[in-house]
DNA sequence: GTAACCGCTTTCCATTAGGTAACTACTATA
DNA sequence: TATAGTAGTTACCTAATGGAAAGCGGTTAC
């Protein structure tokens, strides 16, 4: 019954609702690089410097921030490996893969938004 | 072959494009109320005060600001009705409905991670 | 005339996001 | 011993975001 079937909106009276819902949801993956992040994780773990170099742009501190807030919000998993020297690995969560649908689908209209923009210049 | 289908994630060669889809769409979509607001135009079309009524806590400059984006965007539409008083109506674009999977996918993982975040505290 | 409403704009200010560069502690390699 | 890599931290700076308060030009109601 509350179930989002085929993705329609909700009606008038859950509007409300559905506003605070996405004002969450941004306040989590707001932002310009956590969800390129979680999406780059979840292709494949990945290390400091990997992610640096991946993340065109981002610098150390910033990648470091990120990194904490999306653990803080169990995107991602911070595993410290006691090899010598340490080696620290960052992977996506199973809890990451909710966002599966949210990503793919923001992939697919940033594409096509970027050529309808393109177009209209 | 290229299809997106079963909104699974992209393949390793199309991570790097994912990510700049990814980002692409957040330049636009990003910031506090723009998702609200549209989400908010998508029920019915609402004037000036109504909006701010609506959105709680958005102040008048910044309203004026995010309606201009958003227009420039192709995802609302400032409409005049030559009336005495003018009445002027904002309205969802029939493009901004392309928004409306990202909206529902965000609307259900904001509630659902709202209390996942919650049940740990 | 005066007050109030509409759709903003303007000014000013505080907070935040994000960037640069240098630096740290540690380890490994030459 | 010197150099380089790893995983960040620190200090400093700028730009963008966002908020409060007031005002403004027009219209309408009293």
């Amino acid at each position: 019954m509350e179930t989002i079937e085929n993705k329609t909106l909700p009606g008038r009276e859950e509007c409300a609702g559905a506003l605070k819902n996405v004002f969450d949801a941004m306040y989590v993956l707001n932002g310009k690089w956590k969800l390129p992040l979680v999406l780059c994780l979840m292709q494949s773990p990945k290390r400091f410097n990997e992610l640096q170099k991946e993340i065109k742009g981002i610098s150390p501190k910033v990648l470091a921030n990120e990194l904490k807030d999306l653990e803080l919000n169990f995107l991602i998993q911070r595993n410290v490996y006691p090899t010598t020297p340490v080696r620290i690995v960052y992977e996506a969560t199973a809890y990451s893969h909710t966002l599966k649908n949210i990503l793919a689908e923001l992939s697919h209209w940033g594409e096509n938004h970027r050529n309808k923009v393109k177009g209209k210049i």
